[in-house]
DNA sequence: ATAGTTTTATGACCTGAATCATAATGATAG
DNA sequence: CTATCATTATGATTCAGGTCATAAAACTAT
Protein backbone atom coordinates (compact mmCIF):
# COMPACT_ATOMS: atom_id res chain seq x y z
CA UNK A 1 0.00 0.00 0.00
CA UNK A 2 1.65 2.97 -1.30
CA UNK A 3 0.65 6.25 0.74
CA UNK A 4 -2.32 8.34 -1.06
CA UNK A 5 -1.07 11.33 -0.66
CA UNK A 6 2.51 10.29 -2.30
CA UNK A 7 -0.24 8.67 -5.32
CA UNK A 8 -1.41 12.03 -5.99
CA UNK A 9 1.81 13.79 -6.24
CA UNK A 10 2.21 11.37 -8.99
CA UNK A 11 -0.68 12.47 -10.58
CA UNK A 12 -2.80 9.51 -9.38
CA UNK A 13 -6.43 10.40 -9.53
CA UNK A 14 -9.30 8.65 -7.99
CA UNK A 15 -12.06 7.14 -9.84
CA UNK A 16 -15.57 5.99 -8.53
CA UNK A 17 -16.93 2.57 -9.69
CA UNK A 18 -20.59 1.36 -8.71
CA UNK A 19 -21.23 -2.52 -7.46
CA UNK A 20 -20.70 -4.93 -11.11
CA UNK A 21 -18.55 -1.93 -12.76
CA UNK A 22 -15.10 -2.85 -14.81
CA UNK A 23 -12.16 -2.09 -13.93
CA UNK A 24 -10.13 -3.62 -16.35
CA UNK A 25 -10.65 -6.74 -18.68
CA UNK A 26 -8.87 -9.98 -19.85
CA UNK A 27 -6.37 -9.20 -22.75
CA UNK A 28 -6.18 -5.86 -22.25
CA UNK A 29 -3.12 -3.70 -21.95
CA UNK A 30 -2.32 -2.86 -18.44
CA UNK A 31 -2.00 0.94 -18.17
CA UNK A 32 -2.56 1.55 -14.60
CA UNK A 33 -1.25 0.28 -10.61
CA UNK A 34 -4.83 0.34 -9.09
CA UNK A 35 -5.45 0.87 -5.04
CA UNK A 36 -8.60 0.32 -3.49
CA UNK A 37 -8.92 3.26 -0.92
CA UNK A 38 -12.56 2.14 -0.33
CA UNK A 39 -14.59 -1.38 -1.25
CA UNK A 40 -13.93 -4.26 -2.74
CA UNK A 41 -12.36 -5.68 -6.07
CA UNK A 42 -13.10 -9.03 -7.73
CA UNK A 43 -10.69 -10.83 -10.27
CA UNK A 44 -12.46 -13.66 -12.20
CA UNK A 45 -12.47 -15.08 -15.44
CA UNK A 46 -14.82 -16.73 -17.54
CA UNK A 47 -13.87 -20.25 -19.61
CA UNK A 48 -15.63 -21.52 -22.51
CA UNK A 49 -18.49 -22.76 -21.50
CA UNK A 50 -19.39 -19.27 -19.38
CA UNK A 51 -18.78 -20.52 -15.76
CA UNK A 52 -17.16 -17.93 -13.69
CA UNK A 53 -14.03 -18.70 -12.01
CA UNK A 54 -12.99 -16.38 -9.42
CA UNK A 55 -8.72 -15.26 -8.82
CA UNK A 56 -9.36 -13.26 -6.06
CA UNK A 57 -10.76 -10.70 -4.26
CA UNK A 58 -8.82 -7.05 -2.90
CA UNK A 59 -10.24 -5.32 -0.20
CA UNK A 60 -9.32 -1.24 1.16
CA UNK A 61 -5.81 -0.43 1.06
CA UNK A 62 -5.02 -3.75 -1.27
CA UNK A 63 -3.27 -2.66 -4.66
CA UNK A 64 -4.17 -5.33 -7.52
CA UNK A 65 -3.49 -5.34 -11.14
CA UNK A 66 0.37 -4.70 -10.77
CA UNK A 67 1.72 -8.19 -12.12
CA UNK A 68 1.22 -7.26 -16.08
CA UNK A 69 2.50 -3.76 -15.28
CA UNK A 70 6.20 -5.27 -14.97
CA UNK A 71 6.34 -7.83 -17.33
CA UNK A 72 4.13 -6.23 -20.29
CA UNK A 73 1.59 -9.20 -20.73
CA UNK A 74 -1.92 -8.66 -21.05
CA UNK A 75 -4.24 -8.91 -18.04
CA UNK A 76 -4.77 -12.82 -17.35
CA UNK A 77 -7.94 -11.93 -15.97
CA UNK A 78 -11.27 -9.48 -15.11
CA UNK A 79 -11.41 -6.73 -12.76
CA UNK A 80 -14.46 -6.03 -11.33
CA UNK A 81 -16.24 -3.36 -8.37
CA UNK A 82 -17.40 -6.33 -5.99
CA UNK A 83 -19.20 -3.25 -4.07
CA UNK A 84 -19.29 0.34 -4.71
CA UNK A 85 -15.93 1.37 -4.61
CA UNK A 86 -12.98 4.36 -4.87
CA UNK A 87 -9.96 3.29 -6.57
CA UNK A 88 -7.01 5.52 -6.80
CA UNK A 89 -5.61 5.02 -10.41
CA UNK A 90 -1.98 5.76 -11.10
CA UNK A 91 -0.39 5.50 -14.37
CA UNK A 92 1.98 3.04 -15.49
CA UNK A 93 5.21 5.49 -16.13
CA UNK A 94 4.04 7.27 -13.14
CA UNK A 95 4.65 4.42 -11.34
CA UNK A 96 7.77 3.32 -12.56
CA UNK A 97 9.20 7.25 -11.91
CA UNK A 98 7.66 6.80 -8.09
CA UNK A 99 9.10 3.74 -7.62
CA UNK A 100 12.63 4.68 -9.38
CA UNK A 101 12.62 7.94 -7.04
CA UNK A 102 11.45 5.73 -3.46
CA UNK A 103 13.54 2.62 -3.22
CA UNK A 104 11.83 1.67 0.36
CA UNK A 105 8.24 2.08 -1.54
CA UNK A 106 9.94 -0.43 -4.42
CA UNK A 107 10.87 -3.11 -1.55
CA UNK A 108 7.26 -2.84 -0.59
CA UNK A 109 5.70 -3.66 -3.87
CA UNK A 110 8.09 -6.56 -3.76
CA UNK A 111 7.07 -7.38 -0.40
CA UNK A 112 3.18 -7.62 -1.79
CA UNK A 113 3.84 -9.22 -4.46
CA UNK A 114 5.70 -12.05 -2.38
CA UNK A 115 3.19 -12.54 -0.06
CA UNK A 116 0.57 -13.09 -2.51
CA UNK A 117 2.87 -15.60 -3.89
CA UNK A 118 3.18 -17.21 -0.43
CA UNK A 119 -0.55 -16.71 -0.11
CA UNK A 120 -1.57 -18.67 -3.17
CA UNK A 121 1.15 -21.64 -2.10
CA UNK A 122 -0.47 -21.98 1.04
CA UNK A 123 -3.88 -22.11 -0.40
CA UNK A 124 -2.91 -24.25 -3.25
CA UNK A 125 -1.61 -27.08 -1.30
CA UNK A 126 -4.72 -26.52 1.36
CA UNK A 127 -7.27 -26.79 -1.74
CA UNK A 128 -5.50 -29.78 -2.94
CA UNK A 129 -7.71 -31.95 -1.21
CA UNK A 130 -10.39 -33.61 -3.42
CA UNK A 131 -13.32 -33.73 -0.81
CA UNK A 132 -15.11 -30.54 -0.56
CA UNK A 133 -16.00 -30.21 2.78
CA UNK A 134 -12.06 -29.73 3.17
CA UNK A 135 -11.70 -27.09 1.02
CA UNK A 136 -14.77 -24.93 1.86
CA UNK A 137 -13.67 -25.16 5.60
CA UNK A 138 -9.85 -24.17 4.13
CA UNK A 139 -11.43 -21.24 2.09
CA UNK A 140 -13.38 -19.78 4.96
CA UNK A 141 -9.87 -19.73 6.94
CA UNK A 142 -8.31 -18.46 4.47
CA UNK A 143 -10.88 -15.57 4.23
CA UNK A 144 -10.21 -14.45 7.98
CA UNK A 145 -6.95 -13.52 7.25
CA UNK A 146 -8.60 -10.34 5.84
CA UNK A 147 -10.47 -9.97 9.00
CA UNK A 148 -8.62 -7.78 11.21
CA UNK A 149 -10.04 -8.97 14.65
CA UNK A 150 -12.13 -11.60 15.43
CA UNK A 151 -14.32 -12.13 18.37
CA UNK A 152 -15.88 -15.33 19.86
CA UNK A 153 -15.85 -18.86 18.40
CA UNK A 154 -18.15 -17.80 15.13
CA UNK A 155 -16.90 -14.25 14.36
CA UNK A 156 -16.18 -14.44 10.57
CA UNK A 157 -18.97 -13.57 8.24
CA UNK A 158 -18.47 -14.35 4.68
CA UNK A 159 -19.99 -12.09 2.30
CA UNK A 160 -19.47 -14.86 -0.72
CA UNK A 161 -22.55 -15.78 -2.05
CA UNK A 162 -22.75 -19.81 -1.68
CA UNK A 163 -22.52 -19.41 -5.95
CA UNK A 164 -18.95 -17.24 -5.29
CA UNK A 165 -17.98 -19.81 -2.99
CA UNK A 166 -18.58 -22.58 -5.66
CA UNK A 167 -17.57 -20.31 -8.43
CA UNK A 168 -13.94 -19.76 -6.42
CA UNK A 169 -13.58 -23.35 -5.02
CA UNK A 170 -14.57 -24.94 -8.86
CA UNK A 171 -17.73 -26.84 -7.12
CA UNK A 172 -21.54 -26.57 -7.91
CA UNK A 173 -23.51 -24.17 -5.69
CA UNK A 174 -25.74 -27.28 -5.04
CA UNK A 175 -22.56 -29.19 -3.51
CA UNK A 176 -21.52 -25.97 -1.27
CA UNK A 177 -24.83 -25.49 -0.13
CA UNK A 178 -25.45 -29.13 0.85
CA UNK A 179 -21.90 -29.41 2.29
CA UNK A 180 -22.39 -26.05 4.51
CA UNK A 181 -25.24 -26.98 5.66
CA UNK A 182 -23.68 -30.02 6.84
CA UNK A 183 -20.88 -27.85 8.34
CA UNK A 184 -23.47 -26.18 10.50
CA UNK A 185 -24.89 -29.81 12.36
CA UNK A 186 -21.21 -30.61 13.11
CA UNK A 187 -20.84 -27.06 14.38
CA UNK A 188 -18.35 -26.04 12.29
CA UNK A 189 -20.02 -22.98 11.02
CA UNK A 190 -23.14 -21.04 12.31
CA UNK A 191 -25.57 -19.94 9.59
CA UNK A 192 -27.76 -17.04 10.08
CA UNK A 193 -30.34 -15.80 7.45
CA UNK A 194 -28.45 -17.52 5.38
CA UNK A 195 -25.30 -16.24 6.31
CA UNK A 196 -22.50 -18.00 7.24
CA UNK A 197 -20.32 -17.43 10.55
CA UNK A 198 -16.92 -19.36 11.19
CA UNK B 1 18.27 -14.60 -13.09
CA UNK B 2 21.43 -12.87 -11.48
CA UNK B 3 24.52 -12.85 -12.84
CA UNK B 4 26.63 -15.91 -11.04
CA UNK B 5 29.87 -13.85 -10.24
CA UNK B 6 27.93 -11.30 -9.05
CA UNK B 7 26.30 -13.58 -6.97
CA UNK B 8 29.89 -14.98 -5.89
CA UNK B 9 31.29 -11.48 -5.17
CA UNK B 10 28.66 -11.41 -2.67
CA UNK B 11 29.49 -15.04 -0.72
CA UNK B 12 27.49 -16.75 -2.15
CA UNK B 13 28.10 -20.72 -2.89
CA UNK B 14 27.55 -23.31 -4.88
CA UNK B 15 26.14 -26.33 -3.58
CA UNK B 16 25.32 -29.95 -5.14
CA UNK B 17 22.69 -31.98 -4.10
CA UNK B 18 21.88 -35.18 -5.56
CA UNK B 19 18.41 -36.40 -6.99
CA UNK B 20 16.15 -36.58 -3.95
CA UNK B 21 18.05 -34.76 -1.32
CA UNK B 22 16.17 -32.11 0.64
CA UNK B 23 17.06 -28.62 0.07
CA UNK B 24 14.84 -27.02 2.10
CA UNK B 25 11.33 -27.73 3.97
CA UNK B 26 8.12 -26.71 5.06
CA UNK B 27 8.03 -24.26 8.17
CA UNK B 28 11.58 -23.82 8.45
CA UNK B 29 13.06 -20.23 8.28
CA UNK B 30 13.95 -19.22 5.59
CA UNK B 31 17.88 -18.26 4.91
CA UNK B 32 18.88 -17.86 1.57
CA UNK B 33 18.20 -16.89 -1.78
CA UNK B 34 18.70 -20.01 -3.72
CA UNK B 35 19.49 -20.34 -7.71
CA UNK B 36 19.81 -23.00 -9.88
CA UNK B 37 22.79 -23.51 -11.87
CA UNK B 38 22.01 -27.29 -13.36
CA UNK B 39 19.56 -29.51 -12.46
CA UNK B 40 16.23 -29.20 -11.48
CA UNK B 41 13.93 -28.85 -8.21
CA UNK B 42 10.54 -29.86 -7.45
CA UNK B 43 8.35 -27.75 -4.66
CA UNK B 44 5.86 -29.97 -2.84
CA UNK B 45 3.69 -30.22 0.12
CA UNK B 46 2.32 -33.34 2.03
CA UNK B 47 -0.91 -33.37 3.48
CA UNK B 48 -2.57 -34.66 6.46
CA UNK B 49 -2.93 -38.56 4.19
CA UNK B 50 0.31 -38.15 3.61
CA UNK B 51 -0.74 -37.83 -0.36
CA UNK B 52 1.89 -35.21 -2.27
CA UNK B 53 1.13 -32.40 -3.61
CA UNK B 54 3.90 -30.89 -6.44
CA UNK B 55 3.05 -26.30 -6.02
CA UNK B 56 6.12 -25.68 -8.76
CA UNK B 57 9.05 -27.19 -10.60
CA UNK B 58 12.28 -24.88 -11.52
CA UNK B 59 14.55 -25.41 -13.72
CA UNK B 60 18.47 -24.24 -14.79
CA UNK B 61 18.60 -20.32 -14.24
CA UNK B 62 15.43 -20.08 -12.00
CA UNK B 63 15.48 -18.57 -8.24
CA UNK B 64 13.49 -20.36 -5.77
CA UNK B 65 11.96 -19.90 -2.43
CA UNK B 66 12.48 -16.10 -2.35
CA UNK B 67 8.93 -14.94 -1.37
CA UNK B 68 9.25 -15.62 2.80
CA UNK B 69 12.89 -13.71 2.36
CA UNK B 70 10.81 -10.84 1.84
CA UNK B 71 7.62 -11.34 4.29
CA UNK B 72 9.39 -13.21 7.26
CA UNK B 73 7.43 -16.01 7.07
CA UNK B 74 8.16 -19.68 7.26
CA UNK B 75 8.79 -22.28 3.32
CA UNK B 76 5.19 -22.81 2.41
CA UNK B 77 6.55 -25.72 0.99
CA UNK B 78 9.13 -28.42 0.83
CA UNK B 79 12.06 -27.99 -2.05
CA UNK B 80 13.66 -31.32 -2.99
CA UNK B 81 16.38 -32.12 -6.25
CA UNK B 82 14.39 -32.95 -8.74
CA UNK B 83 17.78 -34.32 -10.73
CA UNK B 84 21.01 -33.80 -9.35
CA UNK B 85 21.70 -30.28 -9.29
CA UNK B 86 24.06 -27.81 -8.53
CA UNK B 87 22.54 -24.65 -6.59
CA UNK B 88 24.05 -20.83 -6.00
CA UNK B 89 22.87 -20.28 -2.01
CA UNK B 90 23.42 -16.45 -0.86
CA UNK B 91 22.29 -15.31 2.62
CA UNK B 92 19.58 -13.69 2.76
CA UNK B 93 21.47 -10.30 4.22
CA UNK B 94 24.06 -10.89 1.57
CA UNK B 95 20.88 -10.72 -1.14
CA UNK B 96 19.74 -7.64 0.92
CA UNK B 97 22.95 -5.34 0.45
CA UNK B 98 23.18 -6.42 -3.19
CA UNK B 99 19.72 -5.74 -4.49
CA UNK B 100 20.10 -1.77 -2.29
CA UNK B 101 23.36 -1.66 -4.40
CA UNK B 102 21.77 -2.95 -7.71
CA UNK B 103 18.30 -1.31 -8.21
CA UNK B 104 18.30 -2.74 -11.54
CA UNK B 105 18.48 -6.66 -10.32
CA UNK B 106 15.84 -5.72 -7.43
CA UNK B 107 13.51 -4.92 -10.29
CA UNK B 108 14.32 -8.36 -12.07
CA UNK B 109 13.35 -9.73 -8.63
CA UNK B 110 10.00 -7.60 -8.64
CA UNK B 111 9.36 -8.80 -12.82
CA UNK B 112 10.37 -12.51 -11.20
CA UNK B 113 7.93 -12.65 -8.81
CA UNK B 114 5.84 -10.63 -10.69
CA UNK B 115 6.06 -13.17 -13.93
CA UNK B 116 5.15 -16.15 -11.08
CA UNK B 117 2.19 -14.30 -9.57
CA UNK B 118 1.02 -14.23 -13.68
CA UNK B 119 1.70 -17.75 -14.70
CA UNK B 120 -0.25 -18.81 -11.39
CA UNK B 121 -2.85 -16.74 -12.04
CA UNK B 122 -2.87 -18.00 -15.91
CA UNK B 123 -2.92 -21.96 -14.63
CA UNK B 124 -5.71 -21.41 -12.02
CA UNK B 125 -7.84 -20.09 -14.44
CA UNK B 126 -6.95 -23.07 -16.98
CA UNK B 127 -7.03 -25.47 -13.97
CA UNK B 128 -10.58 -24.44 -13.04
CA UNK B 129 -12.23 -26.66 -15.23
CA UNK B 130 -13.52 -30.06 -13.50
CA UNK B 131 -12.95 -32.82 -16.25
CA UNK B 132 -9.27 -34.33 -16.08
CA UNK B 133 -8.81 -34.46 -19.21
CA UNK B 134 -8.65 -30.39 -19.96
CA UNK B 135 -6.59 -30.06 -16.83
CA UNK B 136 -4.36 -32.67 -18.06
CA UNK B 137 -3.74 -30.75 -21.26
CA UNK B 138 -3.52 -28.17 -19.89
CA UNK B 139 -0.92 -28.87 -17.37
CA UNK B 140 1.43 -30.01 -20.55
CA UNK B 141 0.70 -26.94 -22.63
CA UNK B 142 1.59 -24.84 -19.04
CA UNK B 143 4.76 -26.84 -19.26
CA UNK B 144 6.12 -26.36 -22.80
CA UNK B 145 6.76 -22.95 -21.93
CA UNK B 146 9.80 -23.93 -20.03
CA UNK B 147 11.02 -25.28 -23.62
CA UNK B 148 13.01 -23.30 -25.67
CA UNK B 149 12.47 -24.81 -28.86
CA UNK B 150 9.49 -26.65 -29.91
CA UNK B 151 10.32 -28.53 -32.94
CA UNK B 152 7.25 -30.64 -34.72
CA UNK B 153 3.96 -31.43 -33.89
CA UNK B 154 4.54 -33.45 -30.80
CA UNK B 155 8.23 -31.96 -29.73
CA UNK B 156 8.04 -31.76 -25.84
CA UNK B 157 8.68 -34.51 -23.71
CA UNK B 158 6.64 -34.77 -20.32
CA UNK B 159 9.50 -35.66 -18.04
CA UNK B 160 7.05 -36.13 -15.23
CA UNK B 161 5.58 -39.99 -13.99
CA UNK B 162 1.54 -40.04 -14.68
CA UNK B 163 2.08 -39.99 -10.80
CA UNK B 164 3.75 -36.98 -10.50
CA UNK B 165 1.43 -35.39 -12.99
CA UNK B 166 -1.73 -36.70 -11.01
CA UNK B 167 -0.26 -35.13 -7.56
CA UNK B 168 0.46 -31.85 -9.37
CA UNK B 169 -2.99 -31.48 -10.42
CA UNK B 170 -4.91 -33.38 -7.94
CA UNK B 171 -6.12 -36.24 -9.56
CA UNK B 172 -5.53 -40.39 -9.08
CA UNK B 173 -2.86 -41.93 -11.12
CA UNK B 174 -5.20 -44.44 -12.98
CA UNK B 175 -6.96 -41.34 -13.79
CA UNK B 176 -4.25 -39.94 -15.55
CA UNK B 177 -3.26 -42.93 -17.08
CA UNK B 178 -6.23 -43.77 -18.85
CA UNK B 179 -7.11 -39.76 -19.90
CA UNK B 180 -3.59 -40.30 -20.98
CA UNK B 181 -3.68 -43.03 -23.15
CA UNK B 182 -7.29 -41.69 -24.59
CA UNK B 183 -5.60 -38.61 -25.54
CA UNK B 184 -3.42 -40.62 -27.44
CA UNK B 185 -6.19 -41.90 -29.59
CA UNK B 186 -7.48 -38.76 -30.15
CA UNK B 187 -3.90 -37.82 -31.60
CA UNK B 188 -3.09 -35.12 -28.88
CA UNK B 189 -0.39 -36.81 -27.62
CA UNK B 190 2.21 -39.49 -28.48
CA UNK B 191 3.39 -42.17 -26.15
CA UNK B 192 6.68 -43.69 -26.83
CA UNK B 193 8.37 -45.58 -24.53
CA UNK B 194 5.32 -44.85 -21.98
CA UNK B 195 6.90 -41.13 -22.52
CA UNK B 196 4.49 -38.73 -22.90
CA UNK B 197 5.21 -36.39 -26.11
CA UNK B 198 2.73 -32.70 -26.93
C1' DA C 1 -48.03 -4.62 0.95
C1' DT C 2 -46.91 -6.50 -3.61
C1' DA C 3 -44.41 -8.21 -7.44
C1' DG C 4 -40.26 -9.64 -9.17
C1' DT C 5 -35.62 -11.26 -8.67
C1' DT C 6 -31.93 -13.52 -6.52
C1' DT C 7 -30.27 -16.88 -3.52
C1' DT C 8 -30.84 -20.95 -0.94
C1' DA C 9 -33.01 -25.46 -0.32
C1' DT C 10 -34.03 -30.27 -1.39
C1' DG C 11 -35.06 -34.53 -3.71
C1' DA C 12 -34.12 -38.03 -7.58
C1' DC C 13 -31.10 -39.67 -10.61
C1' DC C 14 -26.78 -40.62 -13.00
C1' DT C 15 -22.13 -40.37 -14.38
C1' DG C 16 -17.35 -40.25 -14.12
C1' DA C 17 -13.51 -40.58 -11.32
C1' DA C 18 -11.86 -42.86 -7.05
C1' DT C 19 -10.84 -47.23 -5.16
C1' DC C 20 -9.21 -51.87 -5.10
C1' DA C 21 -6.87 -55.63 -7.08
C1' DT C 22 -3.76 -57.69 -10.09
C1' DA C 23 -0.78 -57.90 -13.96
C1' DA C 24 2.39 -56.38 -17.54
C1' DT C 25 6.07 -53.58 -19.00
C1' DG C 26 10.23 -50.97 -18.75
C1' DA C 27 14.20 -49.34 -16.12
C1' DT C 28 18.26 -50.35 -13.01
C1' DA C 29 21.72 -52.78 -10.71
C1' DG C 30 24.79 -56.43 -9.99
C1' DC D 1 21.50 -61.94 -18.36
C1' DT D 2 18.74 -62.06 -14.57
C1' DA D 3 16.53 -60.36 -10.58
C1' DT D 4 14.44 -56.50 -8.51
C1' DC D 5 11.97 -52.42 -8.42
C1' DA D 6 9.28 -48.65 -10.19
C1' DT D 7 5.96 -47.36 -13.34
C1' DT D 8 2.25 -48.18 -16.32
C1' DA D 9 -1.80 -50.91 -17.55
C1' DT D 10 -6.49 -52.60 -17.05
C1' DG D 11 -10.72 -54.51 -15.27
C1' DA D 12 -14.50 -54.48 -11.63
C1' DT D 13 -16.88 -51.94 -8.32
C1' DT D 14 -18.47 -48.08 -5.70
C1' DC D 15 -20.02 -43.73 -4.49
C1' DA D 16 -19.43 -38.75 -4.13
C1' DG D 17 -20.63 -35.00 -6.41
C1' DG D 18 -22.68 -33.36 -10.72
C1' DT D 19 -27.05 -32.64 -13.14
C1' DC D 20 -31.84 -31.65 -13.44
C1' DA D 21 -36.08 -30.08 -11.64
C1' DT D 22 -38.79 -27.66 -8.55
C1' DA D 23 -39.75 -25.00 -4.53
C1' DA D 24 -39.07 -21.94 -0.63
C1' DA D 25 -37.02 -18.13 1.48
C1' DA D 26 -34.85 -13.64 1.51
C1' DC D 27 -33.91 -9.41 -0.57
C1' DT D 28 -35.27 -5.11 -3.70
C1' DA D 29 -37.86 -1.78 -5.60
C1' DT D 30 -42.10 0.49 -6.16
Amino acid sequence: MIDQQLLLDFNAEICEYWKGKEIFSENNTAKYYYQIVSGAVKMNNYNDDGKEFIQNFFYKGQSFGEPPLFIDVKYPANAIAFSDCKILKLEKENLFKLLFQHPEIHLNITKSLANRLYYKAIIASEISSQEPEHRILRFFDYLKKDVAKIEGDFAYKVVYTRQQIADTLGLRVETVIRVVKNLEKKKKVKIIKRKVFR
